[in-house]
RNA sequence: GCGGCCGUAGUCUAGCCUGGCAGGACAUCGGCCUCCCGAGCCGGCGACCCGGGUUCAAAUCCCGGCGGCCGCACCA
């Protein structure tokens, strides 16, 4: 196969294989497919763009970063929602073994719409699959159960089969199980962020696109909770001219894929964007790919429709990167999650997620308050009567009283409440403020996808030449030193100048193997932006070369200026040219 | 998960049809040479995806598995 004619995912996929940035997991064992091992390049660069991340995000934004387990205890994910969703049902031939996809066996064999199939359960899938008489599409065989296969990895935590234990499949429910202490750290106030990198498991059926579908990845969530009556986001009046390319779900419904180019401030006037905060991080991520290599004209943010929105979703926006084999791929998902994993958790672990909020001025009202009465709870419901006064408090105090006045009892779940157990009580009260569950915007960024983009956006082809053009504040390696020829010192001296450079804190390679035009061929491919080069003028007047990765062209200055000017070139403040004087 | 194609050093590949010592190129390592873009010379390391079968003998033929590519499906 001639490398002209295969894609850019085909020659990355070599490229970093060959030159460690990552390759499939568990080679030695024939490989699992979903499963990806970075190689020192390929994780220094994963870290140098998770690092822009935590530069844009936590250290510009103050978002607060965390660090939480990977295993859960499967009540996390069944007050997710997880453990419903995230499943297909399969059903298994009883002749040949072959397994498919339950409700796709309705809709092929034409009995079932794919709107109808896909809303029935276990038991109505059976059902629908002896009513039809559906059989195995392979060997005509009869068709057993249908099961659902999970797609979240289990486990059970500990030594016994009980507790089952789930791997996360996104970072983000642990942001929301330890809400009330992160909450708290972030001293009780309104708006705030937090963000988890970290791995994540799907248990994806067939992955098999390398970097793009793993079963392990690393998954960037951030939650960040407002007020839902003040969804007004301060920095907006920061971004509000900046321009997003939207593919808008209506539009879609019409069977049109057109970008519209709005500015952030009309797609909110307009409501094609609900939150002003999604808005505004929708704007941030679009910069964040522009930084790693990817032009704007080359991203696009799709509006979900509703049916491929994840359950806890109000409205969801795909950062979309054209690639050269797939054309668009996720980056970054953004969705409005709303209340809804806040209020899951409160309603399965019983623990109060909602926020208070003083007003600025207290709000005099008259309030209906339920008082337990326990000597009277106490007697008819005896052990239970504690659960019972705490339901209480936790119900609305008018429906009680309607309840009482229209059936003269109320069902507190099943428990049958008398007037006599209760007092219900008028009172003027001041409303020092108000409690709520706090609203979410989700951007979601997965990883190894951002680096895969990264990479696809940093090759070129100069002269035959494989070079990777990063941006250089990502480069895995900033700075190759090299002697021009291994005799006459020059390679003690290049020593010396490597030395000084690792002093600094500059990530360095030494080489001095090979013919000079070989080394640098070997540096553009690992993407090395600047190449310093000592040769026989070094040893006469203590100057060096700096080579340009990109334009391959080559200035002069001393070694002793080299420290302060790299600094300035690595933090963008100045330029190639700014590094010496032009060479020839 | 289904169908088609495929699997030989780090990479690309010859050999497979017709069974008989697995060869080359590039890369890499050591040495020589070398005053700025994968130069040259000498030398070294390094492979038949795994398992089973047929056979005196399997990279080669057969079966199963694993993995890859393409298409379908999936991607909450």
């Amino acid at each position: 196969m001639n490398s002209q004619q295969q894609d850019k995912f085909t020659l990355i996929n070599e490229l970093a294989r060959r030159r460690g940035f990552f390759w499939q997991s568990y080679e030695m064992y024939g490989g699992v497919s979903g499963f990806v091992t970075y190689g020192f390049l390929g994780a220094r660069l994963k870290q140098n763009i998770e690092k822009k991340l935590r530069e844009l995000f936590v250290n510009k934004l103050g978002i607060m970063e965390i660090e939480a387990p990977i295993i859960a205890p499967a009540k996390v994910f069944e007050a997710s929602g997880h453990v419903d969703h995230f499943k297909e049902p399969m059903v298994e031939c009883l002749k040949c073994g072959r397994r498919f996809r339950a409700d796709h066996l309705l809709r092929e064999s034409g009995k079932l719409s794919e709107a109808e199939a896909e809303k029935l359960n276990l038991k109505e899938l059976k059902e629908a699959i002896e009513g039809h008489n559906v059989r195995c599409p392979e060997c005509k065989g009869e068709l057993g159960e249908p099961k659902y296969f999970l797609t979240m990895f289990k486990t059970t935590i500990g030594p016994y089969s009980e507790a089952v234990g789930y791997g996360r499949p996104e970072a983000a429910q642990n942001i929301f199980v330890e809400f009330r202490r992160l909450y708290e750290t972030a001293r009780e106030k309104l708006p705030f962020g937090v963000m988890q990198i970290g791995h994540a498991l799907r248990n994806e059926i067939s992955p098999r696109q390398g970097l793009i579908r793993l079963r392990e990845f690393t998954i960037v969530d951030i939650e960040f909770f407002f007020d839902p009556e003040e969804p007004n986001c301060f920095l907006l009046k920061d971004f509000e001219n900046e321009t997003l390319r939207l593919v808008l779900a209506e539009s879609r419904l019409r069977g049109s894929e057109d970008i519209i180019e709005v500015k952030v401030k009309e797609a909110l006037e307009k409501s094609y964007i609900k939150v002003p905060w999604q808005a505004v991080f929708m704007t941030l991520a679009k910069k964040l790919l522009m930084e790693l290599g990817v032009p704007s004209e080359k991203q696009r943010f799709i509006e979900k429709l509703p049916w491929e929105r994840a359950h806890y979703s109000l409205q969801s926006f795909d950062q979309e990167v054209y690639v050269d084999r797939w054309g668009w791929i996720e980056v970054s998902g953004h969705a409005y999650r709303a209340d809804y994993d806040l209020k899951q958790h409160m309603r399965f672990s019983g623990v109060d997620t909602q926020v208070f909020k003083e007003y600025e001025r207290p709000v005099e009202a008259e309030k209906t308050i339920v008082k337990p009465l326990m000597t009277k709870l106490g007697p008819v419901f005896k052990d239970e009567a504690q659960k019972i006064a705490k339901m209480l408090e936790e119900t609305k105090p008018e429906e009680v009283e309607v309840s009482f006045k229209e059936k003269g009892y109320y069902m507190l779940g099943e428990y049958k409440i008398l007037p006599e157990h209760v007092e219900i009580r008028k009172r003027k009260v001041k409303e020092k403020g108000k409690r709520f569950i706090p609203h979410v915007v989700e951007p979601s960024f997965g990883s190894d996808r951002l680096v895969y983009v990264t990479l696809e956006y940093a090759y070129r082809v100069k002269e035959d030449r494989v070079i990777l053009s990063f941006p250089r504040d990502i480069a895995p390696i900033q700075v190759g030193v090299y002697p021009l020829v291994s005799k006459d010192g020059l390679p003690e001296k290049a020593m010396q100048v490597y030395k000084m450079l690792v002093d600094e804190g500059f990530m360095v390679e030494y080489d001095e193997a090979g013919s000079i035009g070989r080394r640098y061929a070997r540096a553009d491919e690992a993407g090395i932006p600047l190449g310093i080069t000592i040769d026989y003028e070094t040893i006469k007047n203590d100057t060096v070369t700096i080579r340009d990765r990109d334009t391959w062209k080559q200035v002069r200055n001393h070694i002793n200026v080299l420290p302060g000017l790299l600094h300035k070139y690595f933090q963008s403040k100045i330029n190639f040219e700014d590094l010496g004087d032009l060479v020839k």
